[in-house]
DNA sequence: GCCAACGTTGGC
DNA sequence: GCCAACGTTGGC
């Protein structure tokens, strides 16, 4: 019995938007380049939920839901010269960088923003809430998962 | 192992 | 565009 755990991961719309994993169905949630965010994927399991966040927009917030179907994929584009995330010291050997893939489940009616998820918890209870966090990939309590997934 | 310089993220 | 936070790099 595998245990269902809840995360949050960003993307800056222009980039990669739930619309577009709406439209693609799934996707692999490569480029990720910082070891906290990859250990945090390393630890997911098959059929956990994850939050998708729109970071660096006007408003950043909560904007989906998508589910993990896939695990310890090694990412491609870290072998890809052209890709912006390719990082010549890594080695088909032994792969730097994987990552896992998610499948759509739903798009919010309406952002939940940033300034919203403020007046909703604490620093410690959502991650994401603190200043100046960076990390693309967090984990979410699964107390704060349920009040989440009532409200978008 | 220390730390200064530098780069990136992302809110505002 | 600014800047806080913080990860990474490389000299020593």
């Amino acid at each position: 019995m595998t245990e269902i755990n809840y995360w949050l991961m960003k993307s800056e719309p222009d980039a990669y938007s739930i619309d577009t994993l709406k439209n693609d169905g799934e996707t692999l949630w490569d480029g990720i380049r910082n070891y906290q965010a990859r250990n945090f994927m390393r630890n997911m399991n098959k059929g956990d939920k994850v939050f998708f966040y729109h970071s660096n927009c006007k408003p950043p917030g909560i904007v989906g839901l998508m589910e993990v179907i896939d695990l310890n994929i090694v990412d491609p584009t870290q072998f890809d010269k052209d890709s912006k995330y390719f990082d010549p010291r890594s080695n088909p050997e032994s792969p730097r960088w994987d990552c896992v893939k998610v499948k759509y489940i739903s798009k919010s009616d309406k952002i939940l923003s940033l300034p919203e998820l403020k007046n909703l918890f604490s620093e410690d209870e959502l991650l994401v809430v603190k200043k100046g966090n960076r990390l693309s990939i967090l984990p979410v309590k699964y107390h704060v998962a349920k009040i989440l997934l009532e409200k978008i």
